[in-house]
DNA sequence: CTGAAAGCGCTTACAG
DNA sequence: CTGAAAGCGCTTACAG
């Protein structure tokens, strides 16, 4: 691999030119700026990234670490955030963690070693304490979709109460009195959050929230019949149900075709997200929309920002962007009927 | 951030001991290695990559390079890419083309500027000259899913041509002769050869391959009503529709619901690749299955053996592995009627 | 406008 | 078993 030295002898010039050539430095002369860079091209020159990251102290990339990069939530989202840091000259490392602590704890590393110059975290959890520690230490990072309980930090989040309130009030307004929920582990902000927007409104109607309509997705995923059948042979079974994901709507929706459930006429179904397939003619799953390649291209600017001020040495307020849900209304919820 | 020298400042050993101990060297006395190890702790010392990397001209990276990570397929070969490189102690570094020549070469620019020390192509085209050269130069990549049209390079690949075979053939054996194929750009081994198969089997029927039963994405997508109702208003029509991704086929079944043809009774339509949402209760859709995580798996082997034995200073064989397809039959091709 | 020198933070022979 | 020194390939003041 040929390095600086042989650009610069090739060229009959210091090391130091070739340097201030390659990174566009004024106060070369025309003449030898070509000089080089007939150098750079016949001998194929690359250079070494690693001494670059040495010297400038910043590497040029970003991690961005998920739950599941599978989930079509997230692989909307990346496809956003590594257009976005394409467009600043960053890479994206990509790290998973199937919501393993120790996984994330690894991506916390190439922070701290220096690997990547900022973190973007999709999937933490309400009271990570490791997140929280590293932000308070003033680590470039920014979370997207789910927050802290503290809301510390920077952040990209849709208005997940405002989302899931639209949604309960859609149902409500459609006659709906007995709603299921069909929900997450509380750890994470998004499913807290989208809980608390269904029960506000269900109050604001004066109806009573019924905790036999709450359902818990992993006691639902250990038996999908079992649970649904008895949630549909209670005295007085619910008449819709709002899964607070698209995926977990998507897996509801096969439930109830196993049990012969007719959809919409004997059960109304609600999403949370609008990942692709669910606006699919087979599908129709009235659900909550997420601008996901914004929230990517957010998150990357925000994270930009906050590397940029740490360079330069100030410490930057935190950005906190709150986007706005829509309702989209497909066939599952009985309202094109 | 502390440096070695701190830590071996704390220790009161000298740097050459510190790294010994990081990278396990034997030979360091075990109260020595406690003393270090404890001054690690303590400072909360990660070593810096970067200056690590200069060294050992190893990054502990890899590219993974595809055109879109929101397409299923390549968000389910990433898992299992991501997955394996970790369990080797590697990073991957996400980089989306779009299809674009241009993202390619920044791609590649990654091994030449040292930044990654291979790379997994997902979306190669057959007549790519850049990968080519880059595979000739004896750079550590691999080939996944798509190859070359010289053979070159290492590869895993399911068995195309064997795929698509199977599928054709259980259509005929249903009864259907007129069989109509929507595939994509042939620039691409995946399609090249998948028509391969169709047309092989076809013939081997005694049935004349016609031109008019193969569509193109690139004119579906552009107007898909036009393209399947002119399909449907042949003298002839199909009675089956092989869709070549499963992406396409869920199109198809998209469009052939605006048109209100049943499906599989007024037409029968196969895919390939069977992600996730294909075995869904509302989807249904019969089509030949990818082992996606074994193929990310063995990706990230055979790349890491190409990587060892360049470290090696070994020129290694070119490793070339084709997976099995397997037929998946559910209800949109009317078997299960 | 250009070059010589120092230094980024590690690892790795080479001594001892 | 351990340390001093060189060097990986760049960038960046500092001179001139």
């Amino acid at each position: 691999m040929p390095t600086a030295r042989d650009v610069a002898n090739r060229a009959g010039v210091s090391q130091s030119t070739v340097s201030r050539v390659l990174n566009n430095h004024p106060h070369v002369r025309p003449e030898t700026r070509k000089r080089v860079l007939d150098a750079i091209a016949e001998l194929d020159y690359h250079p070494n990234q690693a001494a670059r990251s040495l010297v400038t102290q910043r590497t040029g990339s970003i991690g961005l670490v998920v739950g599941d990069i599978r989930n079509p939530f997230f692989a909307e989202t990346a496809k956003g955030i590594v257009d976005t840091s394409r467009s600043y000259g960053y890479r994206v490392v990509l790290c998973t963690t199937d919501n393993q602590d120790t996984l994330q704890s690894e991506a916390i590393k190439l922070l701290r070693s220096q690997e990547v110059d900022g973190l973007i975290f999709g999937s933490v959890r309400m009271d990570d304490a490791e997140v929280l520690a590293l932000i308070e230490s003033g680590f470039p990072c920014v979370l997207y979709n789910r927050v802290l309980k503290t809301d510390a930090g920077s952040y990209v989040v849709l208005d997940n109460r405002k989302g899931a309130r639209m949604a309960t009030e859609h149902l409500l307004k459609l006659g709906h009195r007995r709603i299921a929920v069909l929900t997450g582990s509380r750890q994470f902000s998004t499913f807290a959050h989208r809980l608390e927007g269904y029960s506000e409104v269900l109050r604001e109607y004066g109806i009573p929230v019924d905790r036999h309509l709450i359902l818990d997705h992993q006691a639902y995923a250990a038996d999908r019949i079992g649970t649904l059948r008895r949630l549909l042979g209670q005295r007085r079974p619910p008449t819709a149900i709002f899964a607070l994901t698209d995926d977990y709507a998507l897996q509801v929706l096969d439930t109830l075709a196993e049990l012969d459930v007719p959809v919409p006429e004997g059960m109304a179904v609600v999403g949370f997200d609008d990942i692709r397939i669910a606006g699919h003619s087979r599908i129709g799953l009235t659900t909550v929309a997420q601008r996901k390649d914004l929230m990517g291209r957010l998150a990357v600017e925000s994270l930009m920002e906050l590397i940029t001020a740490r360079a330069e040495g100030r410490t930057p307020q935190p950005i906190r962007l709150v986007l706005e849900p829509q309702l989209i209304v497909r066939r599952t919820c009985g309202a094109q009927r």
